[in-house]
DNA sequence: AACTCCAGCAACCGCGTTGTC
DNA sequence: GGACAACGCGGTTGCTGGAGT
């Protein structure tokens, strides 16, 4: 058995709303309010609707201060953002922007963020992967036998240290050539940034020149090659002896997250937001 | 001009959650 | 605490208009 029905299908108007439909509905809630009951507000109101259509139609289009069209920059950056940590939960997305709908938001996302997100995952430029290698060159790091690419994106190994699980998410609905150009671009966004001391794996075992190759590497400041090393995400990379190593956030002392935090913080121009997903919905922390 | 294709968007559908009795 | 009603959300559908042939 079936849900029952939420009104009575064959005696509601379906499809677009005419305009004075939509001006009974504005006109009705205006001045009396929605009740609290949307069942019953078509009704009331003189509309042959759906309760449910006459909810939608409120919120997606009669409502004051609703914006349509023309996203800017900057709404993308915060959609592109709230989506790899939350997901598409639309509703949130669109608390964050004002005047915006979560089927606006949706609809922009399906038809043109997601193709903006895939065009935009073109192959970064090995150069900064060069000077990694050739800067890894600290006494006190583990070293990595670096090519001048990464090494190939292999669905069998974990990068659930690098992507955020709707990240992660978006990897199983892509393709293998897409899935290599998503972890291409996170791990060139967090070494591109201009600080260049946020992609961390460390495996510090003491400051042995010797100290064995686990599969955790330790990238400090690229640019300046200074040993100086913060984080707020790290890679594991999988070695020959399928050893795994890595220093957890755990590891560090509170006074070390805070200033890996404070330099996350302090790049300038990095376009990553970094969310605390403990938070709720509605007090979402933004890194930037 | 006629037809096809497709992007954009409004609206619908069904399910999970929340509120009320 | 269970049953039911209503709400809210996200996925999907289908209409419309513009571009391409």
């Amino acid at each position: 058995m079936g849900r029952a029905p939420c009104c009575d299908k064959a005696n509601v108007k379906r499809g677009p709303w005419s305009p004075e439909e939509d001006a009974k509905l504005k006109d009705y809630i205006e001045k009396q309010g929605t009740g609290g009951n949307w069942i019953a507000l078509p009704h009331k109101a003189g509309l042959r609707r759906c309760g449910k259509s006459c909810r939608l139609r409120w919120l997606n289009y009669l409502r004051p201060n609703i914006r349509h069209g023309d996203f800017s920059e900057e709404e993308d950056k915060i959609i592109f953002s709230l989506f790899s940590s939350i997901g598409s939960r639309w509703s949130v997305i669109a608390a964050h922007l004002h005047g915006r709908t979560d089927n606006d938001i949706k609809n922009y996302w399906n038809t043109k963020l997601k193709k903006k997100l895939i065009a935009t995952m073109a192959p970064p430029p090995p150069h900064h992967l060069l000077a990694i290698a050739s800067s890894s060159s600290s006494p006190s790091s583990s070293h990595y036998n670096m090519t001048n690419s990464l090494p190939p994106y292999n669905p069998s190994i974990s990068t659930n240290e690098l992507l955020t699980p709707h990240q992660e998410m978006m990897m199983t609905m892509m393709d293998q050539q897409q899935q290599q150009l998503l972890y291409q671009e996170a791990v060139d966004s967090l070494v591109n940034s201009p600080n260049s001391n946020k992609l961390i794996m460390s495996h510090q075992e003491d400051s042995r020149e010797q100290s064995t190759n686990k599969g955790i590497m330790l990238l400090s400041d690229v640019r300046s090659g200074s040993s100086t090393t913060s984080t707020v995400t790290r890679v594991k990379m999988e070695q020959h002896d399928h050893h795994h190593e890595e220093r957890s956030m755990e590891d560090y002392g509170m006074e070390e997250i805070n200033h890996l935090i404070n330099s996350s913080c302090t790049s300038s121009s990095s376009n990553s937001l970094w969310f605390d997903e403990n938070k709720t919905d509605d007090t979402f922390m933004l890194y930037y």
